[in-house]
DNA sequence: GTCTATATTGGGATAGAC
DNA sequence: GTCTATCCCAATATAGAC
């Protein structure tokens, strides 16, 4: 689909080439009201092109959705493994903890500011539109890191290490998703990874059986 | 709104009134599909009614999702508080676990089962949509739970006793949408539960600034 | 209280001019 | 490659018969 990286001048308010505006648009919109909740008409409208453009360039809504998602995704995903093989490439065995980071630094440092909140909008999508994409774009990375994580806890059952990685990516989404519509006043968005991240890693070292071990601290 | 418990007559597979039967096919068909891509057409439809019997008992599609997110949480609540009471009651400071578990242990006891899937599905809405039904429906009791924790962790700065709950809420919901999408085959919903009381009560009590003292366990 | 019929609006998609 | 105009359908909502 992508043309061998079209020439994208950047000059500060440059006029983008029209399939660019309308990404740009349409990823605006998505992350703000959802899939079903967005017309390709406020897209185009919001992109400056016209209604027909947005379905020669892009063929259907749908098709469109999937170009902002895997906009968005490819470049987080390349951080994470990125991420993952340099902890792999310096020592066997990776604490829990840097695996963690490794998994969601990469939403900190996105070059699209929307971008994790489009994540936190695919999730919510009947799973008839976000199945798919959801697979293609987050599975082989979750895969690798569910192994990481299954080497660093042995004496977890599989089953334990993917629910657990299933909640970490569940706090992820629900913090993503809202700035805090119940929560703290918004912070900067490192704060809130780095305080997930403690988060997260606590959940998945816990001791399986006996979770009232270590119950009380300090 | 709600005239005061109409006779519901609770026959096995009678003909329930109108009004209930159009909430039950609402509240299906919202889950299945989010608040934006359900039609009032739809659930008329499925609820074997006609289409101008919904805008008469609920008055626009808006009003009638309030009405089914209403009649979901409202029991749920209740438990909560009654949980959190109990606890309240038999000691002066309950445990981090306790508490969580008073927070979480509704879900899975809930009489509709579609509730929590309901419960995920309005967190993902747009904010206009959702927010002033999660401030109606979830505020109180949000609060309350907030306190709770805080006293039972009085070492946490109260922002992070709410961010830490921010991240249990959104393992919790996540883990309601989806029977994993992602994560382990499916499994009995109180075994799920369960599973993410260790989780979050592990984050919860995990020290704040030295998240690498307990890094290794066993 | 429930249904029929309809008003009105907005959506996705396409054909054809430029 | 982009725009105009339009088709066709589905949506919410309402007015009025029964």
């Amino acid at each position: 689909m992508t043309p061998p990286a079209p020439p994208q001048r950047r000059s500060a308010e440059s006029v983008r080439d029209t399939p660019t505006r309308i990404l740009d648009a349409a990823e605006l919109l998505f992350v703000d009201r959802g899939y079903a909740a967005t017309s390709v008409r406020a897209i185009a409208e919001r992109a400056g092109v016209n209604l027909g453009a947005a379905h020669y360039h892009f063929g259907s809504k749908q098709a469109l959705f999937g170009a902002v998602v895997e906009r968005c995704f490819a470049p987080i995903q390349e951080q994470r493994n990125r991420a993952l093989d340099a902890l792999l490439a310096q020592s066997s065995q990776p604490s829990v903890r840097e695996i963690v980071e490794a998994f969601l630094v990469p939403l900190s440092a996105s070059p699209a500011a929307e971008a994790p909140r489009l994540i936190a909008r695919l999730f919510g999508e009947p799973t008839s539109i976000s199945q798919p994409l959801i697979e293609a774009q987050f599975g082989p990375s979750f895969e690798r890191f569910t192994e990481a994580f299954q080497r660093a806890l042995p004496e977890l059952e599989p089953t334990e290490i993917r629910w657990r990685f299933h909640f970490a990516i569940g706090a992820m989404v629900h913090t993503l998703a809202t700035a805090g519509p119940i929560s703290a006043p918004s912070v900067s968005r490192h704060d809130a990874i780095d305080r997930l991240t403690a988060f997260a890693t606590a959940g998945f070292i816990t001791p399986p059986d006996t979770p009232r071990a270590q119950e009380k601290i300090t």
